[in-house]
RNA sequence: GGAGGGGUACCAAAGCGGUCAAAUGGGGCGGGCUGUAAACCCGUUGACUUCGGUCUUCGAAAGUUCGAAUCUUUCCCCCUCCA
């Protein structure tokens, strides 16, 4: 394999499994390609999980490529069997929709919109599917898949196997996704589809269809599955997903999930999620012995990516402020208070509650009793404590809950 | 359609008339150790509380009882076997 794109795929760990490897990287040679990507639209934005898809196509515009999105209206409304063991519930379109304008705005910031060449075109799976023609569908497209086959894919196999039910539309998801490549192959000379590993039935099936149909040739690459060291799913932490979208996740938060990444994970998380070159990772990895100073740089390299350089920056100097001294920073989250209900005395119970910080009153005295709110790095002991004017420097208050989420509390 | 088994907190799973706001494990949260890591240890994990208690929870509803997650009836849902 002598192509430069497909090299660094392999480099960074992108590559999992590809059709043909040799021949994609004859094709990349002597040209630019497009390849698709499919994007599930059931949440209003995209969390880390997906993150690796989007650096992959990312990674093509690097070489010249030409990525297509595919934010797939039409299969989000049937919903893909692939690893799930239930029917998931049934979206409604308004609201895919709104999704899919949302997720945009991740795909904008990420990839490079200015370069004409590599621009990213976005799709909506659902300008064709929605139109689709039962009957002739099924004489068009159906007559190419046999069940037999179908029944062998592991997203239906592994469903039939622990005796889950798996609905006719479910069913279909597949044979929807493999038209949906075809339609891109067709119009818009898409070769390539890229998923992850889970995907590669589906990519297949795209591929067979296309073979069938237009007896052209196409190809399919999939990623790994990223496993965190803890052996927990990616993107998936405790207290929910890591969202990728601003408006639910600040830079500042996705700063500090990098920042907290698995020492075994930072060298592997370096690679897929920088844009450092491979090469130079591996000096730098080798030549730093602190891990904390890769983690900060994995921590940059990543909200940049995302946010960019300047909120990046603001993120890792407001976690030096606020983890190294006790000195406040003005980036943490704010919570602003009334001068007029200071004065009178603000009872902590009810302020922890009422600023969502905890959803009750009895979460907010077992973490009093657990030791775990800081009034400006004092131990709060008392469940009757009530915040007053003296506790305030300059109008401002740090309150902290546990040792890492940290408020600026102000009056104003 | 017939015969059995089952639905318990975020998840898994005990409890099978009072001592049950419900064992245990996982997960979560907090604390300790440390490096904002891992591992480990400790605490905590329905709500409200004047910290005395009070209120709401064991698929749903009705009932028996001084008293029900536990017994009865009906209904809903899931699983296994037979047709």
């Amino acid at each position: 394999m002598k192509n430069k794109f497909l090299q660094e795929m392999q480099d960074r760990g992108y590559l999992n499994q590809c059709t043909d490897l040799n021949k994609l990287a004859e094709i990349c040679n002597k040209k630019s390609i497009s390849g698709y990507i499919g994007f599930d639209c059931t949440a209003s934005s995209l969390h880390v999980g997906s993150l690796l898809q989007i650096m992959i196509l990312k990674l093509m515009q690097k070489y010249g490529h030409k990525p297509i999105v595919l934010l797939g209206g039409g299969t989000t409304l049937i919903g893909d069997p692939s690893g799930k063991d239930s029917t998931r519930k049934i979206i409604e379109q308004v609201e895919i929709n709104n999704n899919i304008k949302s997720i945009k705005r991740v795909f904008n910031k990420i990839l490079d919109i200015k370069n004409k060449n590599t621009a990213p075109i976005y799709v909506d799976n659902a300008k064709w599917l929605t139109k689709l023609n039962y009957i002739e569908f099924l004489r068009d497209t159906g007559s190419h898949f046999t069940i037999n086959k179908m029944l062998t894919f592991d997203s239906v196999k592994l469903r039939l196997e622990r005796e889950q039910s798996l609905s006719y539309m479910e069913f279909n998801y597949m044979i929807l996704q493999a038209y949906d490549f075809y339609q891109l192959f067709k119009n818009n000379k898409c070769i390539l589809q890229i998923g992850g590993s889970d995907q590669w039935g589906n990519i297949i099936n795209g591929i067979d269809l296309i073979r069938r149909k237009l007896k052209k040739e196409s190809f399919g690459l999939t990623s790994p599955l990223i496993t965190l060291a803890s052996g927990a799913k990616m993107g998936k932490t405790e207290k929910g997903a890591i969202w990728l979208n601003e408006d639910l996740l600040s830079p500042y938060d996705y700063w500090q999930f990098w920042r907290n990444t698995d020492d075994r994970d930072v060298k592997r998380f370096l690679n897929y999620f920088t844009e450092i070159e491979p090469s130079e990772i591996d000096k730098i990895t080798s030549r730093e012995k602190n891990i904390n100073n890769l983690k900060i740089l994995l921590a940059n390299e990543a909200t940049k990516i995302l946010h960019g350089e300047t909120a990046s920056k603001k993120a890792e100097q407001t976690a030096k402020d606020t983890f190294a001294g006790s000195g406040l920073s003005s980036d943490l989250p704010e919570i602003k208070i009334k001068s007029k209900e200071v004065e009178k005395g603000i009872n902590f119970l009810e302020f922890i509650s009422k600023n969502k910080i905890l959803s009750s009153k009895s979460e907010v005295r077992r973490t009093i009793a657990n030791k775990g709110f800081k009034i400006n790095d004092v131990v709060v002991n008392n469940d009757k404590r009530i915040i007053a004017l003296k506790d305030f420097n300059k109008n401002v208050l740090k309150l902290s809950f546990g040792k890492k989420k940290h408020y600026l509390v102000k009056i104003i």
